[in-house]
RNA sequence: GGCUCCGUAGCUCAGUGGAUAGAGCAGAGGUUUCCUAAACCUUGUGUCGUAGGUUCGAUUCCUAUCGGGGCCA
C-alpha cells in the first residue's frame, strides 16, 4: 500500500460520499497529500485533506475527517485511522501492506520509480554551452553535472530529451585565445587581455607540431587564423573528451554560424516582420520585446548592418522549435540572467508560451575557496580550476556527487583541499557504501542458503524496517518532483536517506543467521527488503551520473 | 540606481501552507567473539535576518526593509 493507493482510496470515498449525499456539491480533488509525518507516534502516513477540502463543503475539518476516516478503516490494509490536530487524518498500516511495495520494487528493477508524466514530450536541454577559448572550468562542470543528471531525471518520467551544445567559434573571445597561441608559438607571453593558462602552451605546441607549413613565418593575420582554426578544434576536441570522461555526452554540438549560414537568422526575422513585432528606428532593425515584458526594445540588426547577438538567439529558438521540440530549457549561469526577459519575450514573439515552450533555469555560481576564504579564479593568471582539476582530485563520482546535491539556486563553494581529504564530509561515500553493503550481504546471503524463496511482508516488524520501506515507497514521488521542478538535488537528498534508513536497519536486523542457526522466512524476507534497498540506491545514482559499486 | 540569488544550529546545507523545524560535518561520550565500524547509538545549540500582511495555520505565499553574492547601468 502506498501514498499513491491510499491517495486513491480517499478519492474514491469522498466520491461514493457524495454519491450517497452524504456530500454537498462541490469539486473534488483527483489526489490528496499523503505525507510521512515527523512525528512516528501520528502514524505511517497523514492527510491535510480534511483542513483542505472541509471548507468547501460548509464543513469544519474534524467533522468531515471524521466522516471520511469512518469509511477508510473499512479499507484492507489501513490497521488504525486516527484523527489528530485540527484535522490531520493519521493512518497506521498493516506490516503486510506496508510491505509489499518490497517485492514489488525488486521485481521492477531497474524501472522502479520512473513514470510516464511526461511522456510523450519531445525536450531541448541545452547546457554547459562554452565557447571553445579553454578547458571547462567549475562552473561548466556544475551545468554538466546538473544537466545531466536533469536530463536523466526527464527520461525516467518517459520523455525524449535531446542534451544540446551550443558554441561560436568566432567573436572576440575567440580572437583572444587565437592571439595568445599565436604568443606563445612565438615564445611570447600571453597579450594583455588574452589567456594566461598552461593549456594555452600545450595546445600552440600541438599546433604547430600537426601543421606542415611554417605557420610562424606568415604574418600576423594569417598566422592568427591558421591558430584560430586549429587551436579551436583542439581544444574542442578536448572538451568533448573531458565531458565524456565525466559521463556527459551531448547529442547534438550547436554550432552558431551555421544560423547565419543557412539563412536561418533571416527567416526568424522575417517571421517576426510577419507577426509585425519587428520596427525600424534609428537605421536599425529591432524587435518589439517591450510588448511581452522585456524592459526595452531590442536590436537585432545593428545600423551598420551587422546582426546583435539576439538575432542568434531568434533564429536558434526557432530552429529548435522547427526540429520538433515541445519544451527548449536553457541552463544558464546566473550572469545570464539579464537575458531572460528579453529571451521570454522572443518566445511570446513567436506565439509561444513563455514558460512552457521555452524555459530558461539559472543557476548560481561556483567559487573556489582555500583554507576558507574564496580565491579569485582568473583565466589570464591561468588559476582556473578545470572539470579535468576537480575530477583528478576527487574522482567522477564525488564530483558529480557533490556539484549536483545542492540547489542550482544556491551558490556553491568548493574547497578542493577538503575534497582531497577524501573524509566522510562527501556524503557520496555515505551512499555508494550503503549501496555496497547491500550487495556484500546479498552475496553473504547466497553462500548462506538464503534466497528470496519466501516472501512474508507482516514479519517486516521491526521499527527500523518500517522507517526502511517508507524511505523506499516514497522514491517515485521524489523523482517525480525533481522532474517537475527541475530539481536533480531532490534525488540526491533522499538517497542520503534511504542509506541512513538501511544503516540504521543494517545494525538491527540480520539477513542471514548467526553461524550454526537456521534459515528462516524472516532472512528471506529481509533479503528481499536488502534488495530492494540496493535497486532504489543504484537507480538514483543512476540518475545522477554517480557509480553504485559492489565493494568498497 | 534597476534586476537577480541567498540569509534556517558553530560550519555546509535540506525543507515551495501543517503537528514538537531537520541532516551531514565539527565537539563530547559510547558500541564490534558473526552479514563491510566509510557504520550505529547517546549528547548541546535555533528571535527560520527584521517588520507588517494573507490564512484555521507561515520557515514556506505577498509587501516593505536590512545584510551578503552576482549581473546590468
Amino acid at each position: 500500500m502506498t501514498p499513491a493507493d491510499l491517495s486513491a482510496a480517499i478519492v474514491r470515498i469522498l466520491e461514493s460520499l457524495q454519491a450517497q449525499g452524504k456530500l454537498g456539491a462541490a469539486d473534488l480533488p483527483t489526489e490528496v497529500v499523503i505525507e510521512r509525518p515527523k512525528n512516528r507516534e501520528h502514524g505511517d502516513w497523514a492527510t491535510n485533506a480534511a483542513m483542505q477540502l472541509a471548507g468547501r463543503f460548509g464543513m469544519n475539518p474534524r467533522a468531515f475527517a471524521e466522516l471520511v476516516a469512518g469509511e477508510l478503516s473499512q479499507v484492507d490494509g489501513i490497521a488504525k485511522v486516527d484523527i489528530a490536530g485540527p484535522g490531520f487524518i493519521n493512518l497506521t498500516l498493516d506490516a503486510a501492506a506496508a510491505g509489499e511495495l518490497v517485492k514489488t520494487i525488486v521485481e521492477a528493477g531497474a524501472s522502479f520509480g520512473r513514470g510516464v508524466a511526461m511522456a510523450g514530450v519531445k525536450m531541448n536541454l541545452e547546457f554547459v554551452s562554452a565557447n571553445p577559448t579553454g578547458p571547462i572550468h567549475l562552473g561548466g562542470t556544475r551545468w554538466a553535472a546538473v544537466g545531466d543528471a536533469l536530463a536523466r531525471v526527464f527520461e525516467a518520467q518517459g520523455a525524449d530529451v535531446t542534451r544540446e551544445y551550443y558554441f561560436n567559434d568566432h567573436g572576440a573571445q575567440i580572437d583572444r585565445f587565437a592571439r595568445s597561441l599565436l604568443a606563445r608559438a612565438r615564445g611570447l607571453d600571453a597579450p594583455e587581455d588574452g589567456y594566461g593558462g598552461a593549456y594555452i602552451q600545450d595546445i600552440a605546441d600541438r599546433v604547430l607540431a600537426g601543421t606542415a607549413e611554417d605557420i610562424l613565418a606568415l604574418d600576423d593575420a594569417e598566422a592568427q587564423e591558421a591558430f584560430r582554426a586549429a587551436g579551436v578544434e583542439l581544444m574542442f576536441e578536448e572538451i568533448r573528451i573531458s565531458l565524456h570522461d565525466f559521463g556527459v555526452d551531448f547529442d547534438v554540438f550547436f554550432h552558431e554560424n551555421s544560423l547565419y549560414e543557412s539563412g536561418a537568422v533571416d527567416r526568424a526575422i522575417a517571421r517576426l516582420k510577419e507577426l509585425g513585432h519587428m520596427f525600424e528606428a534609428e537605421g536599425a532593425l529591432w524587435l518589439r520585446t517591450s510588448t511581452f515584458g522585456d524592459d526595452r526594445d531590442r536590436v537585432v540588426i545593428k545600423s551598420d548592418g551587422d546582426a546583435a547577438y539576439i538575432a542568434g538567439d531568434l533564429a536558434y529558438y526557432l530552429d529548435k522549435r522547427s526540429r520538433g521540440f515541445d519544451q527548449c530549457i536553457y541552463m544558464l549561469g546566473a550572469d545570464h540572467h539579464g537575458y531572460v526577459p528579453r529571451m521570454m519575450a522572443m518566445c511570446a514573439a513567436f506565439g509561444d508560451e513563455p514558460g512552457k515552450n521555452l524555459e530558461i533555469l539559472i543557476g548560481q555560481m561556483v567559487n573556489l575557496v582555500k583554507d576558507g576564504t574564496p580565491v579569485r579564479m582568473s583565466k589570464r593568471a591561468g588559476t582556473v580550476v578545470t572539470m579535468e582539476d576537480l575530477v583528478d582530485a576527487v574522482g567522477v563520482d564525488a564530483a558529480r556527487y557533490a556539484l549536483s546535491r545542492s540547489s542550482i539556486n544556491q551558490s556553491l563553494d568548493i574547497d578542493l583541499d577538503q575534497l582531497t581529504k577524501k573524509t566522510n564530509d562527501n556524503p557520496v561515500f555515505y551512499v555508494q557504501y550503503a549501496h555496497a553493503r547491500t550487495q556484500q550481504v546479498a552475496n553473504n546471503a547466497a553462500s548462506l542458503g538464503v534466497d528470496r524463496s519466501e516472501f512474508s511482508p507482516d514479519l517486516l516488524s521491526h521499527a527500523s524496517e518500517g522507517e526502511l520501506i517508507a524511505k523506499l515507497t516514497e522514491f517515485p514521488r521524489v523523482l517525480g518532483q525533481a522532474a517537475e521542478f527541475r530539481e536533480p538535488h531532490r534525488v540526491a537528498r533522499h538517497l542520503e536517506e534511504v542509506a541512513g534508513a538501511y544503516h540504521r536497519w543494517y545494525d538491527n536486523c540480520r539477513v542471514t543467521p548467526l553461524s550454526g542457526g537456521e534459515v528462516t522466512t524472516l532472512h528471506r524476507t529481509r533479503l528481499w527488503l536488502n534488495d530492494a534497498t540496493g535497486v532504489v540506491l543504484r537507480n538514483g545514482l543512476s540518475l545522477l551520473g554517480v557509480s553504485a559499486p559492489e565493494r568498497m
